[in-house]
RNA sequence: GCCGCCGUAGCUCAGCCCGGUCAGAGCGGCGGGCUGUUAACCCGUAGGUCCCGGGUUCAAAUCCCGGCGGCGGCGCCA
């Protein structure tokens, strides 16, 4: 049997604190003393000291970080230890020599653009093993929601031939001998689905090519999306509320130790219950300009003003009934009061905005043609998007919530890089 | 697309303003030391196309022009 067959878990090691038991793993720390050697050694359960006696294993001192090892030896109790426990290795039982390992202290501490080079090295450290953890748990804790409260699982395209939001910012795509593009938003094809299927959702990743330079943009994100008929706008936010609040209890349940590593603060994400706040969007413009604000009504509210109203609000906020004129095309008008949409925003509180989008959206032909051409788009490119609403055409409504943003806030990053693995912005695809 | 900032050792940075012992520090590497270390510590040592090109000057990492690369913010959105 290979070595490391008999290893058990670092966590399983530090619970149990005796016994002769093979650990294996990657060397987190070294320092050598004149007649001991310690090293640190992580798997992805946790992290646990060993104890080597130099003169026994004078071979091992010059090891390099995240070098592999196995060994085996007898777990003591020890508060000299961090974790409390450590190993008095025995024998050391396959070795992987690696090379200088180039990730060090300083840039980590200066967050520095060179992890995002070696981001293939960066995720093996413990502030990503907790993030991806987390980001783990958000996906499972989604998916866990929308299956228990009567939704499909649907799965639409990824090469698509007409926008959702315009046209501009489409990634264009080899075809064989034509050319398509990669989908920024799988709504059309839900609203599609909802006449088999009622309730459904996806969980994909949706492409933009806005040459977008901020902390909360990517050009590969995923985009968790629903959809529901026979419903209108308060059915989707009741939604929303519900399928972040979720996740939110389902990190905070199974996530603590992962929250206490990134430091955390969890009281912004304890408060995070339905209901949360409503906000109109005439109520928006009125709160700003009293904060100051230039803005008028019809204008849209912008990434400092989204900032400064989350700013009164500690928890999450669903902004509704837009402007026509600043939502896209197929959100429905309010038949009372048509200048303003049936559409909402939910905007995460601590500065971290908009994380949800969504409304009723137009389910009559005649409606959605006119606004089409309202817009200055051309209704040919949306004929089987247009031609849903001829068939038994229903009230219906959704949403898409950006995955990474929420994960982003629930661990509190600065960036939403740093919640991705391989995080895709306009100038980064390696590695 | 618009605005601002940056580029010096494998990594993090100082030096630039006011040109001239300015090729520097810490980490990492290598060598040695050290009574159990907690990002260990101490001593020694190797390591650089000062982003590239041009200009000014007796002299340029430093000043000027152009280019390339990177970062942050806005707009747009999730």
């Amino acid at each position: 049997m290979e070595p490391y067959k008999a290893a058990i878990p670092i966590q399983e090691a530090l619970r149990r604190g005796e016994g002769k038991v093979t650990l294996r793993g990657w060397i987190h720390r070294k320092r050598v003393l004149k007649e001991k050697i310690f090293i640190l050694l992580r798997d992805s359960t946790g992290v646990i000291q060993l104890v080597l006696p130099r003169d026994k294993f004078k071979d091992l001192e010059d090891l390099n970080l995240e070098s592999a090892l196995v060994v085996t030896g007898a777990l003591v109790k020890e508060p000299r230890a961090p974790g409390g426990v450590e190993m008095h290795v025995e024998s050391v039982d396959w070795v992987y020599r690696g090379e200088p390992y180039p990730i060090n202290e300083d840039a980590v501490a200066a967050d520095s653009e060179y992890l995002l080079d070696v981001r293939h090295l960066w995720i093996r450290s413990r502030k990503m093993q907790a993030v991806l953890k987390i980001r783990h748990t958000v996906f499972g804790a989604i998916h866990e929601y929308f299956r228990k409260n009567g939704f499909y699982e649907v799965h639409p395209p990824m090469f698509i031939t007409a926008a959702v939001e315009g046209g501009a910012t489409l990634f264009k795509v080899q075809y064989f001998d034509k050319i398509v593009y990669l989908t920024q938003s799988s709504q059309f094809y839900l609203e599609a689905l909802i006449y088999g299927l009622e309730k459904v959702y996806t969980i994909a990743p949706s492409f933009r090519a806005e040459p977008s330079r901020t902390r909360r943009h990517l050009t590969e994100f995923w985009h968790a999306e629903m959809e529901i008929a026979w419903a209108g706008m308060e059915d989707a936010v009741l939604v929303g509320e519900g399928v972040i609040s979720h996740v939110v209890e389902k990190v905070l349940d199974e996530r603590q130790e992962e929250l206490r590593l990134l430091g955390r603060r969890i009281e912004p994400l304890e408060k995070a219950k339905p209901p949360f706040y409503r906000v109109s969007y005439d109520e928006a413009v009125d709160i700003l300009q009293k904060k100051g604000f230039k803005i008028g009504w019809g204008d849209d509210i912008g990434a400092d003003e989204e900032r400064a109203l989350s700013q009164d609000f500690d928890k999450p906020i669903v902004l509704y009934g837009f402007p026509e004129k600043v939502k896209a095309f197929y959100h429905r008008n309010n038949p009372r009061r048509p200048e303003v949409t049936l559409s909402f925003d939910v905007l995460l509180p601590e500065g971290y905005g908009e994380v949800i989008g969504g409304g009723e959206r137009i389910y009559q032909a005649e409606e959605l043609i006119e606004k089409i051409k309202r817009f200055g788009l051309n209704p040919q490119d949306y004929w089987w998007y247009i031609d849903l609403r001829r068939y038994g055409s229903v009230p219906h409504s959704g949403f898409g919530l950006g995955v990474d943003r929420l994960t982003m806030w629930i661990v509190g990053a600065d960036h939403i890089r740093d919640v991705v693995p391989f995080p895709r912005d306009v100038r980064r695809t390696a590695p």
